[in-house]
DNA sequence: CAAAATATGTCAACATAACTGACATATTCG
DNA sequence: CGAATATGTCAGTTATGTTGACATATTTTG
């Protein structure tokens, strides 16, 4: 079937070219993308392993302790996971002490959730590599550089018109989200 | 003098105050990177999807595409994961047409890899949503600033020691391709 | 040349973390 | 009271990774 030196090539010849060559593709950015943020996780993820948790616990813990007494809706709407995948990670944290949840004040059908001491020391343990990576990246850049950094990461960031999203449903589309 | 109120706090009592106040934790870049990167990859996906496809394809399809003829073992040290792992999209890529197999002309047990045309389209409709985000984001900064991106995601990268892997060959520009 | 090493493929079982759908419970609201 | 809401839970599915064992073809080596 196939002909070396065939004259029409159909789609499934095979091309020796790379990509990318004259394109309008910004491989180069796309590439360090990947590799930087591959490794940004390696960190965390190495000491996760040594208590058998993943990449969801990370960002359980995470987000509670950056706002604590949120609800386990809210938690859903930025993980945007659904919540019997959360439910998962929640019930291990809870049972090991990392977080702990609390009736609401007002409404009590919500749990609020807040980080423990634990919960708060894994959070730091777990968020340390990562800024002192960052913290070796910046050190080639002065103040207005870091600031483009800044800018740059942000734009890269959809900006959600509020308004669009009906937030009628609690079971949304996932992603492949990470921190 | 440690706590007022509570006598002696155990590390299962919940925590109020946000993390990070006054931390020498830089969790703004540490959040960035988290959003960004979830948004940057939610437009391949969506094509993906599609195809029935996953990020796993879109790896292999990248790698392929950026280094036509690499053979399997140089995808899977590329990649970091199992060839039990790689052989079930590997598969699905072949015999969809968007990747084709080529034994080594030299060494007769390697398959070489080779985009299709088929293929290599699939690389640049997952690239294009990428390339097109990243520009956006590109617009608020002026080509020093966009330097400064560069030299910050090539600095969040692991840097490898040159001295675990013996590669004696003049081949390995750094920079190599990559997602 | 025969044996060992290498490159790849494959079968089977398993783990994780996401998904959907259905249903239960407690609480608040109209 | 009944409907809506917030959460929890059970059951099954999918995508992608893992380990271990073994097969096949080819190259290298003793």
């Amino acid at each position: 079937m196939s002909n070396p030196g065939a004259t029409n090539p159909p789609v499934t010849e095979p091309l020796c070219a790379p990509i990318g060559e004259g394109n309008e593709i910004d491989f180069e950015i796309i590439e360090l993308l990947f590799f930087a943020y591959r490794d940004f996780i390696s960190d965390p993820d190495a000491i996760l392993e040594t208590y058998g948790f993943g990449r969801a616990h990370h960002r359980v813990v995470h987000f509670v302790n950056r706002e604590p007494g949120l609800t386990v809706a809210a938690l859903l709407d930025t993980l945007k996971i659904t919540k019997q995948s959360l439910a998962r990670v929640l019930k291990q944290l809870v049972e090991g002490g990392y977080i702990h949840q609390v009736a609401g004040p007002e409404d009590r059908r919500q749990r609020k959730l807040y980080p423990t001491r634990k919960g708060r020391d894994l959070a730091l343990a777990l968020a340390r590599p990562q800024s002192r990576r960052i913290a070796e990246a910046f050190t080639a850049l002065d103040t207005a550089d870091r600031q483009s950094v800044v800018r740059f990461l942000k734009g890269m960031i959809d900006h959600e018109t509020p308004g669009t999203v009906d937030s009628g449903k609690t079971e949304g589309a996932g992603g492949e989200a990470a921190i």
